[in-house]
DNA sequence: TTCCTTGCAAATCGTTTGCATAATG
DNA sequence: CATTATGCAAACGATTTGCAAGGAA
């Protein structure tokens, strides 16, 4: 139960934190293998799901079937685009009144809400009218 | 790519649209399994890919690692019960509103969103309260 | 007869887990 | 020393796919 430290862990931890947009765990694998190659995918996945369980990162299910993994654990919307896959963080206005509209008619008790959008993001965006006007 | 008829797709939509919970993959499986014994498991997961790509049925991602499937393809949310999984359809006011407020300041352009809430159903809040004052 | 659909089994993919060993407190 | 963490490989669960045979147009 007692937590002890990993230099392995630490390693994940803080590759996540420098990155913006949201790794898989073979992408972080990848990565952390590089400079320290005899991790395992296995230890990977240990510490990626033992950090959420901490609070310490934030595991975001986008539905295409590969959990993502966040160091930024602040309240925010991501956003997924449909061609090229890539997650981004929405800064918008508070939608957390969605919860309470949820729950107006409800026979039971809603703790929360899971939301993402999506849609084609700024540089997939410029690729398609550029292709569009190329021909 | 012309698409021909099957007593199997027949069966699985209409098992679908005979239920109002969201059942798996391996759930229409079983059910349709009773009336038609030789049907197989990929033949349903193969069917109900179809069907969501024809729009006929929705496919839900609800973060629990399993498709759920819908016969009812309005616009529509749902609730999820952390404690028994249940998945229940939410009559609620539209929400529609935050996809423009997603989009506010944003580069891209935002086709939509997907949402579900989640927290303790009707029937487990019941059993819970049941359970605390018992003791 | 064309070619879509099926049943079956094997394959894939992301993720988890058992176990003996290594590292931490 | 008592335990937690690791590496490795095997196991897993959900879903997909290749292929030969069956069924619809």
């Amino acid at each position: 139960m007692a937590l002890k430290h990993s230099k392995q862990r630490d390693m994940i931890k803080e590759f996540l934190m420098g990155r913006k947009d949201h790794p898989t765990a073979d992408v972080v694998y990848a990565n952390v293998h590089i400079q320290y190659p005899n991790i395992s995918l296995g230890t990977v996945y240990r510490n990626l799901s033992l950090l959420a369980d901490l609070g310490e990162i934030k595991r975001l299910r986008l539905g295409d079937g590969v959990d993502h993994f966040d160091a930024d654990t602040s309240p925010h919307y991501h956003f997924i685009c449909s061609e090229c896959g890539s997650v981004i963080d929405l800064k918008m206005n508070s939608i957390e009144t969605i919860t309470d509209i949820a729950g107006a008619d409800f026979d039971g008790q809603i703790a929360g809400h899971v939301t993402y959008f999506y849609g084609t993001c700024g540089n997939c965006s410029k690729v398609q009218s550029a292709a569009h006007s190329a021909h």
